[in-house]
RNA sequence: GGGGCAGUAGGGUAGCCAGGUUAUCCUCGUGGCUUUGGGAGCCAUGGACCCCAGUUCAAAUCUGGGCUGCCCCA
């Protein structure tokens, strides 16, 4: 067969021809690329056409839009490189890993007070992992095991811990013998691995979790574990309270409390999708645990008792709830007190000599200034242009930009913009330090004002017993309450009726006890209780 | 758990259906000159077809498997 060579002008490549079939075929295809829009040629024009100059140019859309803004915030504010060649595990670069330790050296310091801080080991070997035998059954699917060393089988396989009841209970048996020991309350922040198989995304669903803080308590008595539950909730508050996170508090449903407890509290905020996210746990886990690893202790009067004890945890989804929370179109928002720079200083010279020192010299001892007053501040010098900066800080949140330009020399003053509305005003130099620290308060309470307001405009009261569509509506962008009875048949309806979870019942609303806390049932109206209900990650 | 889509320089992409040229464009990196109150310009230069098999004279392109990622539903 005869082939001869064309040039297709549409597709700027070169095609084998049979007889002339083959230009039939480019003819045929020239009418086809005008209807269908995903053509390689209306690809190719888009391209050239709408390519923006630089993509880290634009700034992000995030309402209705999530996903892709929060996988690009994680990337161009250096959070996490998502780049590891094993799925559901992630690299912290440096900038997210100083927001993420300061974040946990505050969470650490709340823990201090009460708590002492340990470290139990990464592996756990099978037999006590299994234990508990409700615990293992809620953990099982997700273990990774390790079975060999080199190529010798283990004889007993060892377990990446999930979650380390069963790495540190065995330990508090040797540890807890008398009362005198008691009140027994550590913690650790260490990695745990879990081998999820539904699909990972970035802090929030993760086979290794890198940063969970667990705490494990024992107690000589039920009321002393409970004390310790209700001590743990507010421990939390005051952590989300300081990085502006709302929530809300429920306790899980019976059928959804934590592998081995009594019964579980846990914390809940709303992502910008409208989907709820599980930020924190409590259990109480009383004698269950004790009786498995046979954790007992002398009382005063002789006699032995097994321990009542608790866990409680939080895990990097904190992070991932701060970015997610606060965040905007132009990138991170972070409140100053985890933001790991908190003032940059950008100084706008100009290439006529002779000025240039002048705004240099005084950036700099306005950077020594604040330096000295323990602000975490940033002098950027580089050779970037001054809007490069200010896109490039927004993006990393930091709260307050100072610009100090020739003009403000003249007038012995600088320039303040707040991340957080854009807002602009002018600071006498000498004010410098202690306007920096006001500033920096103000734009915490805004900033968590603004979470405040958005997050309880979507929490909706459903105290007319509304229709089940209605619900359904609410429920797919925000939280609703209602009235449930205890029975898991009918949690499950609701959840399945309405395409939701149900989160828990309500503990407290707005950070006030509930007044109105039964009802009917809206399933099989018996007497029931006031629950939250949401769509959940 | 079920379904769909994808993997081409550091990032984003075109090319793939219909195998064959020196693999396109933007961004980015490096060196240089000029710039600097909201993402600067010019010149030079650097960098890629996910992995393993198969089909073929020839594979980024076709087939199978693996790995990785994304989206939708439950």
């Amino acid at each position: 067969m005869f082939l001869s060579i064309y040039k297709c002008f549409v597709h700027k490549k070169y095609f084998k021809c049979r007889c002339g079939l083959e230009v039939e075929r480019l003819i045929r295809n020239q009418q086809v690329v005008g209807s269908n829009p995903t053509s390689g040629f209306l690809n190719a024009q888009r391209n050239m056409k709408m390519q923006p100059k630089s993509e880290a140019k634009t700034v992000l859309q995030k309402v209705n839009n999530f996903s892709e803004w929060y996988n690009e915030i994680l990337k161009r504010a250096e959070i996490l490189d998502v780049r590891y060649p094993v799925k559901g595990v992630y690299v912290w670069y440096p900038y997210g890993y100083k927001l993420r330790n300061l974040i946990y050296t505050f969470l650490r310091s709340l823990m201090d007070k009460e708590h002492e801080e340990t470290l139990f080991p990464l592996l756990i070997p099978k037999d006590e992992l299994m234990k508990e035998r409700e615990h293992i059954k809620g953990f099982e699917e997700e273990v990774f095991w390790i079975t060999k060393g080199g190529s010798t089988e283990l004889d007993i396989p060892l377990a990446l811990r999930p979650t380390s009841e069963t790495a540190i209970y065995p330990v508090f048996k040797v540890w807890i013998r008398s009362h005198r020991d008691l009140p027994l309350r550590i913690y650790q922040i260490v990695n745990t691995f879990r081998y999820e198989t539904r699909h990972t995304r970035p802090l929030i669903r993760l086979r290794e979790i890198t940063s969970f803080k667990e705490a494990h308590t024992a107690h000589a008595t039920r009321a002393d574990a409970e004390e310790q539950i209700k001590k743990a909730v507010a421990l939390y508050k005051n952590f989300f309270d300081l990085l502006a996170i709302p929530y809300v508090i429920t306790r899980r449903p019976n059928w959804d409390r934590f592998p081995g407890a009594e019964y579980s509290i846990a914390f809940d905020t709303l992502m910008p999708d409208g989907k709820t996210m599980q930020i924190a746990t409590i259990h109480l886990l009383g004698e269950s645990f004790a009786r498995t690893f046979d954790i007992k202790y002398e009382d005063k009067d002789g006699s032995l008792k097994f321990v009542n004890q608790t866990c409680y945890g939080i895990s990097e989804r904190c992070v991932a709830a701060v970015i997610s929370v606060h965040g905007d179109d132009h990138g991170l928002m972070l409140p100053p007190e985890v933001a790991p720079i908190q003032v940059v200083i950008v100084p706008i010279v100009y290439s006529s000599k002779g000025k240039n020192a002048k705004v240099e010299k005084v950036c700099f001892t306005a950077y020594e200034e604040l330096k000295k007053a323990g602000i975490r501040v940033s002098f950027d010098d580089s050779a970037e242009r001054p809007g490069a900066k200010y896109y490039k800080w927004e993006m990393r949140g930091v709260p307050l930009r100072i610009e100090i330009g020739p003009r403000d020399i003249r007038n012995n003053r600088c320039e303040f913009i707040r991340r957080n509305d854009f807002s602009k005003m002018q600071v006498p130099i000498g004010d410098v330090v202690p306007e920096v620290k006001r500033e920096l308060t103000e734009i915490h309470a805004r900033i968590a004002k603004r979470a405040k307001e958005a997050f309880f405009a979507d929490i909706h009261k459903n105290e007319d017993e509304e229709k089940l569509e209605e619900l359904r509506r609410k429920a797919t962008h925000g939280i609703v309450s209602l009235f449930l009875c205890e029975s898991e048949r009918c949690g499950r309806e609701i959840e399945e009726r309405l395409g939701v979870n149900v989160l828990g019942e309500v503990i407290e609303e707005d950070g006030k006890r509930i007044e109105k806390r039964g009802g009917d049932c809206i399933i099989c109206s018996r007497e029931g209780k006031k629950v939250y209900i949401a769509r959940a990650y």
